[in-house]
DNA sequence: CAAATTATGTGAATAATATCACATAACTAG
DNA sequence: CTAGTTATGTGATATTATTCACATAATTTG
């Protein structure tokens, strides 16, 4: 496929505006208007009809979209239709509790690998099954199970360290929850999240409301 | 306070400008400028400089900034001169690991209440010493403890209704890690925290670059 | 089958945000 | 104490993103 120039902010919405579409298929709603669409994403209608014409004409004029066809087509835009492998470097309890989070794999997301440093967890096996690799494994493990996108959830003084190694091996996406910025070449996508981040934002509206 | 009108990325950065100082400050580094900041935290030199300048002059012409006024500084800016007190709300996996997470505790951020619907896990203790309560008590003891900032780390299907019990007790900052958009009244700010978004953002620039 | 209704798709207008580029101020050295 | 150097602070400019407003197309109703 080939797009114009996406406003990075359009691709997050698809991604809300896709799970409030599978919340409705469950509910077996089968038409929505932006307008409600819109509301339950706490966005603006024209805003999500804006979003969706960068990639074509999905709704019916005078009726609304499809819910069932809206929410193909957004996937298809995102590249969820197909499977993603997952590896998982870093176990202490954030990286235990988020490969526990069923979440992921609703949505075509599969870990596939697990790293850490520590002698007393490499070897065992979480509940998922999967067996805990050594840090330095790697690039042979990565390589051999086709990971593609990597999850840091280091102490951030690894966290650069292992973005290296990621790459070494070929990964061109990364989700860093290490608190610091990590510097990777433009073939890998990386993106943050941060809580320490959002909670200083609700620190700094609350200081300035008060 | 008061401040112009902010734009909301310069708080997002602040928080990063601010950790990245922490850092320098760490490694006796006493002078930066606005370039070497810029480089560390990964955005333009100017924006730094911008950013600064809604709320004041802290550098020094010809020199740079002094990591440990700047870094005073930003707390000030962002309301962490003083301390925050946190309520977790659903202690899963997610909420019990991020309550172990050390990370908070290094700003000024302090969990003095725990929530969960689950009786087995009710009035049992966490490593941090604190007693879980039941849901229906948030009202009493978010009030009783000086609550300020709730974390809302239960399932999509829940967390609407906890935070409106938040909303009630007179909480007036969430932190939601639930997967879903909830709704609050203008006096409360909410930060959504979802990773299985940044998820999605990643399949999407592995899918069109491939 | 025409008129009324509804909600999309989109150009134009607006708003928000980021970057440039340079005048200004501090420091340094001769 | 003057000239040179450096890096801030900021108005002007460029870029990006959001919202408005309406023409357009599908559907429904009389």
């Amino acid at each position: 496929m080939k797009f114009a120039k996406i406003p990075m902010a359009t691709i997050t919405r698809l991604s809300v505006y896709m799970r409030t579409l599978q919340d409705l298929l469950e509910d077996d709603v089968d038409v929505i208007s932006s307008e409600r669409l819109a509301r339950l994403c706490g966005v603006n209608p024209a805003q999500i009809r804006k979003d969706l014409a960068y990639f074509g004409e999905f709704g019916v004029r005078g009726v609304g979209y499809r819910v069932g066809d809206l929410l193909g087509q957004i996937k298809e835009i995102l590249g969820l239709t197909r499977r993603w492998n997952l590896a998982m470097v870093g176990l202490g309890n954030l990286g235990s509790a988020l490969i526990r989070h069923a979440n992921f794999l609703k949505h075509g997301y599969m870990f596939t690998a697990a790293f850490d440093v520590d002698p007393q967890k490499v070897g065992k096996r979480l509940p998922n099954g999967l067996v805990i690799n050594h840090v330095n494994e790697i690039e042979e493990v990565v390589k051999e199970r086709e990971v593609n996108v990597g999850l840091i959830t280091t102490p951030a003084s690894a966290a650069q360290s292992v973005a290296n190694q990621l790459v070494l091996a070929g990964i061109n996406g990364i989700l860093n929850f290490a608190p610091v910025q990590i510097q990777v070449p433009d073939c890998c996508h990386v993106e943050n999240v941060d809580f320490t981040i959002s909670l200083d934002t609700i620190a700094y509206h609350l200081s300035v409301s008060s």
